[in-house]
Order: structure tokens, then C-alpha cells, then sequence
DNA sequence: TCTATTTCCTGTCGGC
DNA sequence: TGCCGACAGGAAATAG
């Protein structure tokens, strides 16, 4: 399940392989991924697109082309491979977009949750995806007092604002559940009832967490690979997600998992509070 | 305005 | 062995 770590990476990866080429014309073998403009209008504008960089905003991947940028969210499983068209496609391939090279940009997502938007070049900050993100989790971005503000008449759960894309852009379920056990945060407090010192302690983890992450090259837990197809080994860092049972680290607790905001949610009932 | 719930999808896994 | 339900979950749409 790509968060921000992993989607940088895919992004490093794809950019060795595709900028510069251009896309002949693309082929839409599940019309869902594509969310706008409507399927015929995408095939049509997209032809002919040279691909001049790639960039990441929170979870999303920005093709930056001539005249538009497409933007591609991977949701829980969505991939980009580079092949040779001779490659015979594989069950889970719905777009493919065919380059003046000879090769394919296929994109592969087993559960179809993936989506993507052909958008204007001068109107992407505008696009209903990326006009509402919050700062990355970088310290030139992401300052104290901006999360103070945000949590600051917030009745929901701090795990529910974790996975608010509008707070911080990129985290995902597993970095969410990581970061509060490292902050000694009960996944299920109140947003507002979070006192100066811990907010700062969890500007402090959501920064650290996410630097260390991209620096393994992400996590794999199911399915996740980079546009080459390597794995992450942040999963090896893990202290909480997926360890339900197993002693925490630091106290020898049994880490429990309760629901939380519809999401399984691991903690260490011992060492949050 | 804010929050909670539902929807989209299919492979995997546990129970019987 | 095979069937079935539960589960995994990000973001958008919908409901309250």
C-alpha cells in the first residue's frame, strides 16, 4: 500500500526510464482508473505528450508533460512497469501508454482503487486533489504551530487527523500507527485534547518517521514494489503495524489492534496513553 | 462546517 | 478440497 515513501520512490525509478519519451497513444483496458476528463476525451488529448519530469505531491505522482500534467494516485496497489511491448500483458494491466521507443508504461493494479486526471498544465494546483493537501512532512514545510492550528477544534480521533490528507500530505495507515506509538500517543485521543508537548513531539516523529522511511526505500508489506520492481525494507523497522499480539519493544505489552476511523489501528496499550 | 459512513475492488485467509 | 464470509484500505461521495 504506496504512502509517501513509497510513491517517491516509484518516482525515482520511473524517471530513469521514461522522461524525455514521448507517448505515442495510450490504450484504456478499464475505463474506472481514468477520472477525468471522460476516457475518449484522455485518449485523445494525452497522444502525442512528450514527458518532460515526474513529480510527488503527498501520495500522488504528477507526469508532467507538453501541454497537461497527469496526476496518478496508486491507492492500495497500483504499480507503473516499463516493458518491451513484446512483454505479453499480465491479467492486471488497464493502462497502457505506448512510447515512441518502442516500449510500454503500463500501469497494473490488481484491486482497480488507483485513479488518474489529464489536467491543464496551468490548472493543476487547482485540481480538486491536490488543491486541499496539506504541507509535506519535511521541516521546511511542516511547522509545529501548523498542526497546533489544524488540531486545535478537532473532536475526531488524532488517528482519523493522521490520515487527514488536509493536516500532512502522505501518510497512509501504516506510518500513521507508527508514528503515534513513537510519540506515546493513544491512537484513539481527541485531536484538540493533545497538549503543546506532545504536538511538538509529533511534528518531531511524523518528520523523523517519513525521512527514515523514504531512506529504506519504503515499505513492503503485501505487494508493493518500485517501477524496477525492487522492494522497500522499512517494514523491518516496523514497531506496531501488523505486530498484533507480539510484544512491544519497549515494554514487553502484547500490541493490540482495535478499529479506529475504519482502519485497523495497532498500539501498545502500555506505552500510549 | 464538521464528522461519520459508504463505495469502489479482488486476492487471501480462516473456519467449517 | 471447496465454499463462504471477513478483511485489507485511500479518497471521494454521500448522509447526518
Amino acid at each position: 500500500m504506496p504512502e509517501l515513501p513509497e510513491v517517491e520512490n516509484v518516482k525515482k525509478g520511473l524517471k530513469e526510464l521514461v522522461i524525455n519519451k514521448q507517448i505515442k497513444y495510450v490504450t484504456v483496458l478499464w475505463g474506472n482508473i481514468v477520472k477525468d476528463p471522460i476516457v475518449e476525451t484522455f485518449i485523445s488529448e494525452i497522444k502525442g505528450q512528450r514527458i518532460i519530469t515526474i513529480e510527488r505531491r503527498g501520495k500522488f505522482l504528477l507526469f508532467v508533460l507538453d501541454d497537461y500534467v497527469l496526476i496518478s494516485h496508486l491507492r492500495m496497489e497500483g504499480k507503473f512497469r516499463v516493458e518491451q511491448s513484446s512483454v505479453p500483458l499480465t491479467k492486471h494491466t488497464h493502462i497502457i501508454f505506448t512510447l515512441d521507443t518502442g516500449e510500454e508504461l503500463r500501469y497494473l493494479d490488481v484491486r482497480k482503487f488507483g485513479r488518474m486526471s489529464l489536467v491543464d498544465k496551468n490548472r493543476v494546483s487547482l485540481h480538486p486533489s491536490l488543491a486541499s493537501l496539506g504541507p509535506e512532512p519535511v521541516c521546511e514545510e511542516l511547522t509545529v504551530e501548523k498542526i497546533r492550528l489544524f488540531l486545535s477544534n478537532k473532536k475526531r480521533s488524532i488517528k482519523s487527523c493522521l490520515l487527514d490528507q488536509k493536516m500532512v500530505a502522505g501518510i497512509g495507515n501504516i506510518y500513521a500507527d507508527e508514528i503515534l506509538f513513537a510519540s506515546g500517543i493513544h491512537p484513539a485521543r481527541i485531536g484538540e485534547s493533545l497538549t503543546s508537548t506532545e504536538i511538538s513531539k509529533l511534528h518531531h516523529d511524523i518528520i523523523d518517521i517519513m525521512e527514515k522511511a523514504v531512506a529504506s526505500g519504503g515499505t513492503t508489506i503485501r505487494t508493493y514494489s518500485n517501477a524496477y520492481g525492487r522492494e522497500g525494507s522499512f517494514q523491518q523497522n516496523l514497531k506496531v503495524y501488523g505486530k498484533a499480539g507480539t510484544a512491544c519493544v519497549n515494554c514487553q505489552t502484547p500490541i493490540n489492534k482495535i478499529k479506529i476511523a475504519q482502519r485497523g489501528t495497532h498500539f501498545c496499550p502500555n506505552c500510549q496513553i
